[in-house]
DNA sequence: GTGTGCGTTGCGATGTGCGCAACAAGTATT
DNA sequence: AATACTTGTTGCGCACATCGCAACGCACAC
């Protein structure tokens, strides 16, 4: 307020954006939301929320039902969505995750490191699972998952410590509080044994109760840019989670030669 | 210029959404595009393309290579997309489904895989029939059903061939006892003749007497998510089954536009 | 050296979004 | 029926964010 040298804000992107993330919500997904509950979620005046989901409505970011006038996504955000690169990843991984599932009868997920987090594009169940639905869309703690903690690790150690410091700062563990981050150490000494094997394995450090495995996805770049993931209960997979390992490091591997990896290419 | 009466416009969302839409652009979409080049495309100034680009990245609508400086389409776009698609779906669906049914005076049904069968989550019957009460909720057997291996039909065939096994071993065939699921061989031969054709047409082999055909839904991602299906009579449906079958595929198609799908995100 | 291309940044004028308050329309309460 | 609630939209003045120009930093070419 004092002397801000330059504010670059852009407030209407960002109110645009928590309106579009509330529509996301999945308990808001199935019925869809009216402007006074939206206004009243976040916290702003309910005219800039009818302004706003006007003109998103225009452009068709959201889309309003008539009769409720209740608002939910709009095709527009499909469209886009499906030019993105991990559309594409999604595609072509879908078959992979397919194979996998069937050696393995658990449910495996394709994972991306976004921003602070590990974001889950894909979750591919097999026949007993009730049902995937859970996963896609959601991001979790990085350094604590098997995922996370693959596609830290081609990374240099003085580069991790660094950005580990930072995300300690900005990640307050929202929705896990009782986890508490791995130290930086052992979080070092993890990732140098999944160089070595080729996967990662977590072991109840996440959830209690679920144990899982994952391998790094590289492109022709040569660099990590996805993990594949396999999580199950203790009780189904922890006997054998090696050998899933495994499996899954040989799926990672074929995936990424499609990709256009060859295991010369490896970044500088 | 002169005398807008009331100009509620949201010059900021517009022009974020069109430089989005350029990003997408499938020319685009594997390269990358900079700023100047943007600016240029959309005839407005650079720094403003600059600044705008700035605040999309830091919200993740956009990503920035920072060798090249190029921008694409970014993560988060997919991540709101993701977490909806199911919720759509069945919101999206039902007019659809009344549009086929006047066109073909028949019931319809809205199918996913779920579990190791096919659930019906949404089901429309012409005035004529009884309401309600039919299909909602109910699961029916995969692979003896015409929606059940449309929901296949983008699997390889060994991994078919692997979730089928498994299938066998866990599906006891409750309700059913008589019915013998299909071999394998005929299931894959029936699956390729899905996929050429587009749609899938049984005839009395889950229910004497009963006939239906089954298209695809596809959402942004490329994947199959959903089946519509058509079942009648086979006094009534049968002389026309393929002609039903085009419809039905049809509107499938347009559906699945609506959810995002464009047909170049298909695999090779 | 000067030429081009790129992307970013300072700054003043302009125009847009902000928030209050009034309004319209629908639904429950008496 | 009249009232008191909802929920969503709109008018309007002020403040401030954005626009567009111009200058800048940087890389590369010749």
């Amino acid at each position: 307020m004092t002397d801000r040298p330059r504010a670059p804000v852009s407030a209407g992107l960002r109110r645009d954006l928590e309106i579009l993330e509330l529509l996301a919500r999945p308990e808001h997904a199935s019925g869809g939301l009216g402007v006074s509950r939206i206004a009243e979620l976040l916290g702003r005046e309910k005219s800039q929320v009818s302004r706003a989901l006007k003109a998103l409505e225009s452009e068709g970011m959201a889309d309003r039902d008539p009769e409720s006038l209740e608002y939910r996504l709009g095709w527009r955000l499909y469209a886009l969505a499906a030019r993105t690169a991990e559309a594409r990843l999604t595609h072509l991984a879908a078959p992979y995750l397919r194979r996998l599932v069937a050696a393995l009868n658990e449910t495996t997920h394709l994972c991306v490191l976004r921003g602070s987090g590990v974001l889950t594009l894909l979750s591919v169940s097999p026949t007993h699972a009730f049902r995937g639905l859970g996963w896609e869309g959601v991001t979790v703690p990085v350094p604590m998952t098997s995922a996370g903690r693959v596609l830290l690790s081609d990374w240099a150690p003085d580069t991790l410590r660094a950005w580990m410091a930072s995300w300690l700062k900005e990640s307050p563990m929202p929705g896990h509080p009782r986890q508490r981050p791995p130290d930086i150490d052992y979080l070092l000494r993890e990732i140098a044994m999944i160089r070595k094997r080729g996967f990662a394995a977590v072991d109840e450090e996440f959830e209690p109760g679920l144990v899982g495995v994952s391998a790094p996805i590289r492109d022709f770049r040569g660099g990590i840019i996805a993990a594949i993931n396999v999580s199950a209960p203790k009780g189904r997979l922890g006997g054998h989670l090696d050998e899933a390992g495994r499996r899954t490091l040989a799926v990672a591997r074929e995936l990424s030669a499609k990709l256009g990896y060859h295991p010369e290419t490896r970044p500088h």
